[in-house]
DNA sequence: TATAATAATGATAATTATTATCATTATACA
DNA sequence: TGTATAATGATAATAATTATCATTATTATA
């Protein structure tokens, strides 16, 4: 939360009250990964005149700061969710059945990553995502 | 490309003139991650009037038989290939600078994997792409 | 073979997520 | 205070994908 402003100062970005509302949005969803429409009816509670283009714009700005992390599972849209620490973000698995999105905290993947930089290669970033069932659909 | 047919032949789907103009386009492009659009040129070389609902209809459908396999990297629009085996897919690495995209062939997901299965979820596949610079760019 | 049922196609309309435009409003700062 | 700049919201534009529907091709059947 500290990390986050400071990192907005550093950028000269003005922290508007419809920057705050989805910020506010976002803190409060921890865990969950929200469309641009769903943080617009959210962050509509809490800043009623916001619009969607005003949505669409912060929360590509915040991706794009790594405050946020930008993704996508089913559906052709774009989901957002905090990002907890800087880049090197968690996994997920999504159930072919029901559709929830678990995550998946370790990581496994520098052996991989530290091949391919001997390769010539210089990795900043991964995304993992595995499709199969949870327990309740299995 | 055996396979391939018999899979066709499994499901009752008609190997028309215009599947078979996709189907070729794909074998002749492995290895390169084709749009729908890029495939509807490729094909109206050898089928002029072929339409650009088939060739979504067609990938769609060859993608959930597991004959091409169906990704997004930059640009928000699906990329098609060509599946090698069935399922568990090579990974990829999108450079950040030129777009360049390579194949990773080692697996290395398996420890992760079998600490899913234990947990309860039945992994079913898996989708890994690394961000970063390609040799050339680094 | 002739005919009926079904599947596939292509043109094009509709949908949907996202981006661009632009006039208006808010903020910073000289 | 006045001026430059940034941010906003309404809405138009774009672009990928999907749906619709009349036409054509293929298969099954009498
Ligand atoms: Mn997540
Ligand atoms: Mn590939
Ligand atoms: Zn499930
Ligand atoms: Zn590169």
């Amino acid at each position: 939360m500290d990390v986050i402003h400071s990192k907005l100062d550093r950028n000269n970005y003005r922290l508007t009250d419809q920057r705050k509302a989805i910020l506010d949005v976002m803190l409060e969803n921890q865990g969950s990964h929200l469309s641009a429409e769903e943080v617009l009816w959210e962050a509509k509670k809490k800043f009623p005149n916001i619009g969607i283009a005003t949505v669409y714009r912060t929360l590509e700005k915040l991706a794009n700061l790594d405050i946020l992390h930008k993704s996508m599972f089913e559906g052709n849209k774009f989901r957002y969710e905090l990002a907890e620490d800087d880049k090197h973000h968690h996994h997920h698995v999504v159930c072919l059945n029901c559709g929830q999105i678990s995550e998946v905290s370790g990581d496994l993947l520098h052996e991989l990553e530290s091949k391919l930089e001997q390769q010539g290669y210089k990795i900043i970033d991964h995304e993992l995502k595995f499709y199969g069932y949870c327990p309740a659909c299995k």
